[in-house]
DNA sequence: TTTTTTTATGGAAACATTTCCATAAAATTA
DNA sequence: TAATTTTATGGAAATGTTTCCATAAAAAAA
């Protein structure tokens, strides 16, 4: 590969012409300048990045560390997080924590030898201490003492399933959701407020009593027998409101498998846009979280930390109501 | 940061005695190692990754460059190869391809000017011509002159299909999958042997008629109409093997829609594994190609670039049949 | 014309490492 | 003891850029 010397051979000016030329900074003569990219094109040359970041001590990497990207609402955001990205020439580092706080402090080290740009965290082990505040760092659906966030508006999104599940007739209604009894290291979530909003919601229409179903954090496949009990259990309920797609899709078959007709007996709702390809059985009513704005809102986060040093705290971004099959 | 510089100063040593501490190289007197690995600690100090790479002229980051992390098993391969590539120090960087051409060219640009490591390609255009081959290239699924490649065993995935079904008492055949007329920069793919083991194990075993059905190449999430006609115009068709869980899904979707009951009326066959958590009706009946297994392969043959010059030409990895409840 | 400003250019330092080479001390062998 | 080998160390070059600074030519202003 030609360095920038050769071309500054090759085109007989000093290697800081042509950086500038490069860099379209300073002053260079039109004919100079015209010479130097003939030269370059003949040589196909191309700057060396490494270089680049090594005077500028960054590297124009974005990390994301995510828990799984097996897990389909992880896939599209990551999806959108690249487009966005690549759109304003960053590149995408991609880290799968499997919740592993360990493997998350191996990243975060290398976010420091690295040079990285900046990180994007999804994370709910609580190691926001070990972030030193001069590093990009930007959460996403998680609250860290003075770190910026990106969430969906969660509360807006509690608040349509609870009033859409009370438009469909439901009456006695149930939330199954994330464990808020975690252990001491786990942060708090905006996602906490999609609880929220559908009990308040429900309280301001009349239904005081709302129940509730825990299961274990950072369980993203898998959904623990004993939560399909409980649904079980509970035979008058016909409103269920369940925190992710993947929640809803079990609990629907638990319930047919059951004998309960949905949506005719109960009706069920999901959250994340219901967008699943291999649904083999009815579309779920969902609330999208439409990850292409929420990348957005993180790209623009990101994009901030350059121009302003002020950083804009946090970002809300709206959510979507989609109506399926199953309420 | 603390550079080496003040590693250096501080133990009062040359920079080189400190670098070949950091890197085991060389001769270093276990009293000095111990004087130099104390500063080290107290200063916190961790090498610049970027100069490193300056120096080496790479910077052990892997590429990965794949049509769309938001279909499901691509968000699997992704998992498998990112944590296999964690084992053994090197970064993952993501590329969405959305099968745009460009955007697979601006990725390998990058590959050239970040002196990436190595790249995985996983793509169906055909930009061979493109990669120098003192590049580090390891292509999935797809062959190229002169590059590696993994692939899981497409035969043996094609010929457990066609036993099962056979063993499952169909008699009249369809295989549903990729266009295989497709444009001119279509590559071959590891994936035709599907097909071609289906029909050739069904021909074996006395059935010589097998109706194929052609969806458009790159249509990952939605399956086009004319695909269901085709498939509720066979009436007499009682085993059929889709090239993928997604298009599976949809089929079944199609045949119960139609009234068809499967498996007692027609056996639905899916490819990659049946794992989709989001399966509200019955679990497909599948091959599972295993992605930890390819994400293995594909890391030992980015090993095997460092260690040897004579490279692996290709590794098949070994399927599994996954029966559910579709068959 | 002389002075000032603007335009144009290149040399060299800096970025943080690794590695080659030279040198010297210590250990081993003759 | 002398010669050789092994161990130990540091200086300096090299990696490919950007950027600061100096210098000079050209253009504008006085």
């Amino acid at each position: 590969m030609s360095s920038i010397k050769d071309v500054a051979f090759k085109a007989g000016v000093g290697i800081a012409t042509v950086s500038r030329v490069i860099n379209q900074s300073g002053y260079v003569k039109q004919e100079t300048k015209e010479r130097i990219e003939k030269v370059i094109k003949e040589l196909g040359f191309k700057p060396n990045e490494i270089a680049r970041s090594m005077t500028q001590q960054k590297n124009h990497i974005v990390a994301f560390i995510l828990p799984n990207t097996k897990h389909l609402f992880f896939g599209e955001l990551l999806y959108e997080v690249e487009s966005a990205l690549y759109e304003k020439n960053y590149k995408l580092m991609v880290c799968n924590s499997s919740e592993r706080i360990e493997k998350e402090l191996a990243y975060i080290e290398m976010l420091k030898t690295n040079r990285v740009d900046s990180m994007i965290l999804l994370t709910n082990n609580d190691i926001a201490h070990l972030l030193d505040k001069k590093y990009r760092i930007i959460s996403f659906d998680r609250i860290f003492e003075g770190i910026p966030y990106v969430a969906s508006d969660n509360y807006e999104g509690g608040r349509l399933a609870a009033l859409h599940l009370i438009e469909r007739g439901a009456k006695k209604f149930m939330f199954i959701g994330d464990d808020q009894q975690g252990s001491d290291n786990i942060v708090k979530t905006e996602v906490s407020k999609r609880r929220l909003a559908f009990i308040e919601t429900l309280k301001q229409k009349g239904f005081h009593h709302v129940i509730e179903i825990e299961y274990p954090l950072g369980n993203y496949i898998d959904i623990p027998d004993e939560v399909q009990q409980q649904v079980l259990l509970h035979k008058d309920v016909d409103g269920i409101f369940c925190i992710s797609d993947a929640v809803a899709a079990r609990v629907i078959k638990t319930l047919e498998l059951a004998g309960k007709h949905v949506p005719s007996d109960v009706k069920v709702m999901g959250y994340d846009g219901g967008r699943s390809f291999l649904n083999l059985g009815k579309t779920i009513t969902s609330i999208d979280q439409q990850p292409h704005l929420t990348a957005k809102a993180i790209v623009d986060i990101i994009e901030h930390y350059y121009k302003n040093t002020t950083i804009e705290p946090f970002q809300i971004t709206p959510v979507k109501l989609v109506i399926g099959e199953t309420t």
